[in-house]
Order: C-alpha cells, then structure tokens, then sequence
DNA sequence: AAACTGACTTCTC
DNA sequence: GGAGAAGCCAGTT
C-alpha cells in the first residue's frame, strides 16, 4: 500500500542497513525523518511484503531485543538470520555494542 | 474527522 | 536489570 512518504523513507533507511549490522527502531525512525516515530516504524516492517528488498530483520528493539518479524517462524528465524550474517548474540539479543549499525 | 491499534521508547519502582 | 505505566508517531477503521 502507498500510504505515505514517510514508510517509503522508512524502507529506504532499512534497506541501507549494512549485513552484520542492526539498527534500533528510534534509530529509522529519526533517520526516516520522524523522531520518535519507533512505532510507526514497527507497523511499516509489518506491513512491508519484501524481505529481500527490506531487511526487517536487521532492526530490533532499543536495548537490542528482538521484536516482531512477521515471517518464517517469526523472532527465531529472525535471529538465526542475523547470527548467520555475522551478529553477535546475548542471549535473545543482539549485542549492539558489536554490531550496531552507525550511520555515517 | 475521531478513535483505536501497534514489530517502540523512556521513566519510575 | 526486570516489571508496570505513560507518551509519541503514523496507519487503519
């Protein structure tokens, strides 16, 4: 669905995430143009149908917790997939401090 | 147009 | 650090 701009920025941001890395949610969002916007960012990776084209996986929650995923076996599949790319793990979440992506 | 919902974040206990 | 409550933003109904 087109629904605005701003998801399209979203997508956008997403998608420039680097493999190994992930990126929180406020981090998008302020990105994407919308400080703040974490939520809303949450509700676009749901309704994003191209998980090649939009790594929903590599974003995750504030203190590094895997949120949502709305495919494979959603959180599980999620993890493994960025354990695969090279993340670090702390249990069921990631280690930003090693694999946090930082914009340039 | 108003109200509700949600893959969040932050504060306080 | 974990549990509970409040706040914010955009989208959907």
């Amino acid at each position: 669905m087109k629904t605005s701009g701003f998801s399209s920025r979203v997508y956008a941001v997403v998608a420039a995430i680097p493999s190994g890395k992930v990126a929180t949610y406020g981090q998008i969002a302020k990105l994407a143009g919308a400080p703040g916007a974490a939520r809303a960012v949450g509700m676009c990776m749901r309704h994003n149908k191209d998980t090649k084209a939009v790594p929903c996986h590599r974003v995750v929650g504030s203190t590094g917790k895997l949120t949502g995923y709305a495919y494979g076996d959603g959180i599980p599949s999620k993890r493994k997939m960025l354990e695969r790319e090279g993340v670090k793990f702390k249990n069921e979440s990631v280690d930003l401090t090693l694999s946090g992506w930082v914009p340039a």
